[in-house]
DNA sequence: TGCGATTAAATCGTATGCGAATTAATTATC
DNA sequence: GATAATTAATTCGCATACGATTTAATCGCA
């Protein structure tokens, strides 16, 4: 077996699409003031009540040292508040302020839009999302299977 | 319309899948000193003989102000040159070096091995790859849409 | 109860991606 | 043939990702 080139291979169409898309975002995110990711954690926020840092890593699969900096960004914009959780200190709980509640219906368009985009059906969508969910969650359980020996 | 949270989405789903392959391939790039994005411009240029920089940038879908520094490191490495074409000084040509070709050799059971943590059979691999191609190409069509009006 | 192990975040350093501006070379046009 | 417009690559600034380390708080257990 040779090597492939990129346009032959899964994971660099996973690559490219992801960045694809995310362009794909940034005009209808550009006039909330949110970049990707960024939308990732007020999504995550608008259907979970004041997670930890940690609940929000486990929604977007991102830890505290990619998430620590993003979060104190928006809160700098005013979309959300960190606060120690009193009954244990270790952990910082996110709330959303009003302007992030806001947020939410200035973003209500957007899922629709780069659906229309996709030229997919639902049942399309759903389909590809579902293998393509089920294709992470292997690369994910590989990850750690090294860890489990002796 | 409501907002979906971030495991809902289709655009979620390749961005953490992308993510997550990168992290599959680290064990079988690190011992080549190849990060992801460095084994796909390896993989253009083993594929095709001394290509510009805008010509990679084709390839694998990234521009000259990412590739730039990029190449100056795996010039670093020793694992490729690059050079001023004498017909049009505005193009640099990029050479592979010995060392950068004995790579390939050293590359060649990656693509076996991801493949086998897919736990896809062949046929689904491709047919995954050339729907999520399709999108890709749909997302990055619209957005040149603005480009042709007028 | 005290103290080592564990846990949650944050911090730091490095490597992408990409928008915007810059530089240098070539092309187009008059 | 001079100059404006275009093109290829680079540079710069900013925002992720992530490995590794650090800090602070809590837990486990003798």
């Amino acid at each position: 077996m040779t090597t492939l080139a990129p346009h032959d291979m899964l994971c660099f169409a996973l690559y490219s699409a992801a960045h694809a898309m995310q362009q794909a975002y940034k005009p209808l995110l550009d006039p909330l003031d949110l970049t990707y990711p960024q939308f990732l954690l007020m999504s995550t926020l608008w259907h979970k009540e004041a997670p930890t840092v940690s609940e929000i890593g486990e929604e977007v699969h991102l830890e505290s040292n990619t998430l620590s900096p993003m979060l104190k960004k928006l809160e700098a914009k005013g979309f959300l508040t960190r606060q120690r959780d009193p009954s244990d200190e270790r952990q910082v709980r996110i709330h959303l302020t009003e302007a992030g509640r806001e947020l939410q219906s200035a973003a209500s368009d957007i899922a629709a839009c780069i659906f229309a985009q996709s030229c997919l059906t639902e049942n399309q969508a759903i389909a590809l999302r579902d293998e393509v969910n089920a294709l992470r969650a292997r690369f994910k359980s590989d990850e750690n299977r090294s860890d489990t020996k002796s």
